[in-house]
DNA sequence: GGGTGTTGTTTACAAACGTAATTGGATGCT
DNA sequence: AGCATCCAATTACGTTTGTAAACAACACCC
């Protein structure tokens, strides 16, 4: 099943550093996202069901770890959009950025490089 | 208010071509996504709720017209996911695909002029 | 050993969504 | 005028989502 927009800001935290406590992940997206505990407990809860983390116990309490990977769910929201609006291409997706001024000169610097090296790889 | 997926697929038909019949878009419809009529109906009232499509009447039907352009959706839907996965940056979202092996000879040779075409505009 | 705190589990509830059936109003046939 | 037909509008209903309160289990302190 699909882990939904609120349920990922929870993955991130684990991303970003697991295994961690419910508290510690209140404490970072309380604030940030005006969550109360019980909200994060149940979007725990839901990730649990979906099998898109693991829980060890300790002491009293669970540490959570991510069973899908960043990875992986970044490819699945990618490719999902590359194909609902660009055909599954690439260029045509930049091309939109760009008509769109959102290349920074640093992304064109970027892509030029990544283009150069995908070319050296001969 | 958002306009959702299935929804979506509705304003596809539409930005394809308006303005349309709900028969002309259940037509396209019906097949490609085994819809029933009310399916297609009940979509193109939350696009009227949502001021996403305009109907004019046209006798004893009403043809349906794009309010939202396909360029605006297109927009929101990227930048979120560029915002939320990739830190509003294209570069790391092109990388993504590369070391996915997303990226096609096509792609490749199409960003290249892409990134050309916005060195000669000086 | 009974209250108190801490953490996890279950239940709640409104809004959105996907999918559709039902109802209702206008049009035309007989 | 009465009935069938064709659409659109309303209502329905199960699921998912966002947000959280209520409840339960266990550990700790006095």
């Amino acid at each position: 099943m699909a882990v939904s927009e609120a349920e990922a800001v929870v993955m991130e935290v684990l991303w970003h550093q697991a295994p961690r406590s419910a508290e510690e992940i209140l404490a970072e997206l309380g604030p940030r996202q005006g969550w109360q505990e019980g909200t994060v407990k149940s979007l725990l809860n839901r990730l649990l069901k979906k099998k898109a983390v693991a829980a060890e116990r300790d002491g009293r309490r669970y540490l959570y770890t991510p069973l899908l990977s960043r990875e992986k769910y970044v490819s699945q929201e990618s490719k999902g959009l590359l194909d609902r609006l660009f055909g599954g291409r690439v260029a045509p997706l930049v091309a939109h950025f760009s008509e769109q001024r959102k290349l920074s000169k640093r992304d064109v610097a970027e892509l030029k490089k990544l283009l150069q090296e995908l070319d050296d790889e001969h």
